[in-house]
DNA sequence: GGGCTTCATAGATGTCTGTCGATACAGAAG
DNA sequence: CTTCTGTATCGACAGACATCTATGAAGCCC
């Protein structure tokens, strides 16, 4: 069990819950350390074209999954690295996975994206 | 001139057009590797809890604007430090600068920001 | 069981990055 | 012009990260 998730400073909401729009607006309100580290480990894990890539290929798919080995046919990268990226992207609260037989499936989760993308939204500018 | 900028894999909004919500939303389709390399860099901008904490602080300012020495005090950190942050978040696009005298006062965005918030809006789910 | 396929992990390596102290630059003030 | 204050840049260095190859683990099929 070598990664586990301190619980604590990882802000990542659970399921899909619909608290979408709570509005915390990281630009309305100065935010504090611990706030601040969980959210940007969310943010690092945006800030890599490949990851960008693998989730808009995972949101593309129909069904909204996608399997590791269609993943790693759309990249130039060996499989492990897609592994990592997509670890990353698990361990942000980004995309969950799935065990299917042999193969694996990862889909969005939504309610992450919106998050953070209500944080980025600016109030009255 | 260490750090420059080629134009092209940049896609940074100029100045702050209306252009806000055109909804190109990452996730409806798979974006191409210049896009995801330009918003990759802006994703990483994002990615430090200090950069997050500075935007924080600028934004949270009344008049929206904030110079260095009240952004450096508010850290344990050098100056060369968050002159440091200042220049990776202005040169993502995210924040703009203006000097008055002696001081330099950073604001905001909005635009940028809005742009990476829609990107992050998952259309259906 | 043995072999095959799909995916994850481990270890190594080169590159990027966050941080610092030292220094240079710009503007105000004497 | 000199000095002082506020910012930016430079060079160095430690830690993080993206990538690879090799290997392990889980599930299917013969």
């Amino acid at each position: 069990m070598p990664i586990q998730l301190s619980p604590g400073d990882l802000p990542v909401v659970a399921g899909t819950g619909p608290d979408v729009c709570a509005r915390p607006a990281l630009v309305s309100d100065p935010i504090d350390e611990a706030s601040a580290a969980g959210l940007a480990q969310v943010f690092r894990a945006l800030g890599d074209p490949v990851r960008l890539r693998l989730l808009s290929l995972i949101g593309a798919r129909e069904g909204g999954e996608a399997c590791v080995c269609d993943l790693t046919s759309a990249f130039d990268l060996s499989q492990p690295t897609i592994s990592h990226h997509l670890r990353v992207l698990r361990e942000a609260g980004l995309i969950d996975s799935d065990r299917r037989g042999t193969w694996v499936y990862y889909r969005l989760v939504p309610s992450a994206l919106e998050r953070m993308a209500g944080l980025l939204s600016v109030p009255l500018g």
